[in-house]
DNA sequence: AACGGAGATGGGAGCGCTCCCACATTAGTT
DNA sequence: AACTAATGTGGGAGCGCTCCCATCTCCGTT
């Protein structure tokens, strides 16, 4: 049996195998009510029997409606993550897709001129809603999009009063739940290598660090805190600049296990032992985690149930369903391994 | 009734503003030389000032193309293999189409149904061709949308005499340098951890791996070869069973950076260490290699360039093109650091 | 001066659907 | 028995493009 390639059938034809017309077809493959069961098995059998498939670009046309969603994801971002992260992010949004029949679209933005472009393509109307991640403080990006009238949801936010609809990690109670582990382990000169500041997700970590200490009823201290930028090599400069502030500290809570990579080098550099001398937590439990020597403390975010998540919401939103909430945090969890 | 896009203007619109038939308005967007100098200015004017973009759906049911590819990753290989792996892929293949400004379509497929409901989707004519990522000895998907009609390129192969395009890295030079490597580092008793040997990239590295011994002139031992499945806990298990077989081995080449881990474990576990005591490469070159101590020497693949090659491909294809090579093979490179 | 042809251009004819209105039927009501 | 709903159903009217053919110019030729 050999596919006749050129003559897909079209709903006409199988309307004329049915013996009914056009509409009644339209309305069973649209899963109608209003339609006799007789027909509707009618129908479904001449739809098997030519192997029709609808025409997703006919239908887009005339029901300007796409059923595919753009997953957009800034490359240079994709390179500073822990690397399973958007793999893990685009799983989630795939699963959830993918059970809803619906396409996905994914972009990497690696420059002004293709930001440009991807908003030519929502402009083309080729996609029904928008999933961005890891937008930036300043990013414009997700305004536009509501203003081209698209549904967008975020994966993460810019700031804490985000006004577009976002789904993010409690990353505050990631600090908390990090300190807290340190404190019940006995350490009291706590350290923290945090990201840029100017990233919300940065600023958050070291937010619920200062809880922690605070509800630990451990004093702040300013020279306990440095900076990094998410990679591994600013994880070693942070790591280097505290140990040089603070020779006595005794934990380090880096915002990345990726900037803790780099912190447990510039450790081993200093010949301080982990976790004897020194506890580490991390944040993300990525596969680096587990691979470190000793292996690495971290707190896990959903990053999957994100995806799934964001694009659950999403597809609400365009349904025009109840949109129960603009906003989800979702909880972080401790996972505990030799750090400390 | 979300968001109505009020008006978006239509060619029809853009000819009447440029004082032009809609013929000649849909000649200057595509291109057509058989414009004269005069109205193409005119009507790029008109396009301008209502800032028009042409509505994707219309075009692909008219001119009967979409300007998007499909690219599909099996969902279980997707946690099998390094991490990084399908990122850089879709690094590769996204920029590439972006080049070319069409759009890409992933799809992760983690069930026969999923399978199945995708073949739908390419029977709904959503895309122009399909690129095919890590695709197993007895996958019918390659087949399957060829009988479609539809151009394909896969990543690797499933077999020494793969019938369909395809894109694949160097394996068993991947094999032989690392051997040769070690070779040259005075190791004589060289073990290797390879992929389950049902698929054709395990068998082309541990061909390249009897290659490079030949090469060498030392003999080849069927107890210094012990299969792993491309996971650390494989690596670990066949690296405990090579150590019992074989007590005098000196090196080992592992089939992924991954088994090189797990292998490392067992190592450790009995006491031999790296690399004074054994030596160790790996393939992939990914982040796990740098991060490992001492860090792993490995034989690097061009994922993303394999990704370009692949996409680059696939769109030639779909222009008609020379279509000049069908298959490709992309060279490897080692790494070298302080595993051996 | 008449003619052929190349280059530009306009616009009809769909592409395969969904929408929606008109038109049966049939059932339910007085 | 006449009348009003429901409930099913058919098919016209587009959706916004591309294809392609008929036309119209404007030259160079003979």
């Amino acid at each position: 049996m050999s596919g006749r390639q050129s003559g897909r059938p079209t709903l006409e034809q199988v309307a004329a195998r049915a013996g009914v017309g056009r509409g009644t077809v339209s309305r069973v493959i649209n899963g109608s009510p209003r339609v006799s069961e007789q027909t509707r098995t009618a129908v479904a059998r001449a739809v098997a029997e030519l192997g029709y498939v609808p025409n997703q670009a006919a239908r887009a046309l005339a029901g300007s409606r796409t059923d595919a969603i753009a997953l957009v994801i800034p490359e240079a971002e994709a390179r500073l993550f822990a690397e399973p992260y958007f793999l893990d992010l685009i799983r989630g949004v795939s699963a959830e897709l993918a059970e809803a029949d619906k396409q996905l679209l994914l972009t990497l933005v690696r420059s002004e001129q293709e930001r440009q472009r991807f908003e030519q393509y929502l402009a083309a109307q080729r996609v029904d809603g928008v999933l961005l991640a890891s937008v930036h403080g300043d990013d414009p990006l997700p305004d536009r999009i509501r203003e081209l009238g698209l549904p967008v949801v975020m994966n993460g936010r810019r700031s804490e009063a985000e006004p577009v609809p976002y789904v993010d990690s409690d990353n505050i109670g990631a600090g908390r739940a990090a300190v807290a582990h340190l404190v019940g382990r006995g350490r009291s000169r706590i350290a923290t290598v945090t990201g840029p500041p100017d990233m919300y997700v940065a600023r958050a970590r070291l937010g619920g660090y200062r809880a922690g200490l605070a509800e630990a009823g451990l004093a702040p201290d300013e020279e306990l805190v440095s900076a990094g930028d998410f990679t591994e090599e600013g994880g070693r400069r942070a790591m280097r600049l505290l140990l040089d502030r603070s020779p006595d500290l005794d934990a380090v809570f880096a915002a990345s296990d990726v900037m803790a990579a780099g912190a447990r080098g510039a450790l081993r550099e200093a010949g301080r032992r982990v976790p004897e001398d020194v506890a580490l937590v991390g944040v993300d439990d990525s596969p680096v985690a587990r691979l470190m020597d000793p292996p690495l403390t971290s707190v896990r975010q959903p990053i999957e149930e994100m995806g799934r998540t964001m694009a659950r919401m999403l597809l609400q939103h365009i349904a025009g369903g109840p949109e129960d909430a603009p906003k989800r945090v979702l909880p972080t969890e401790l996972v505990v391994r030799g750090s400390c």
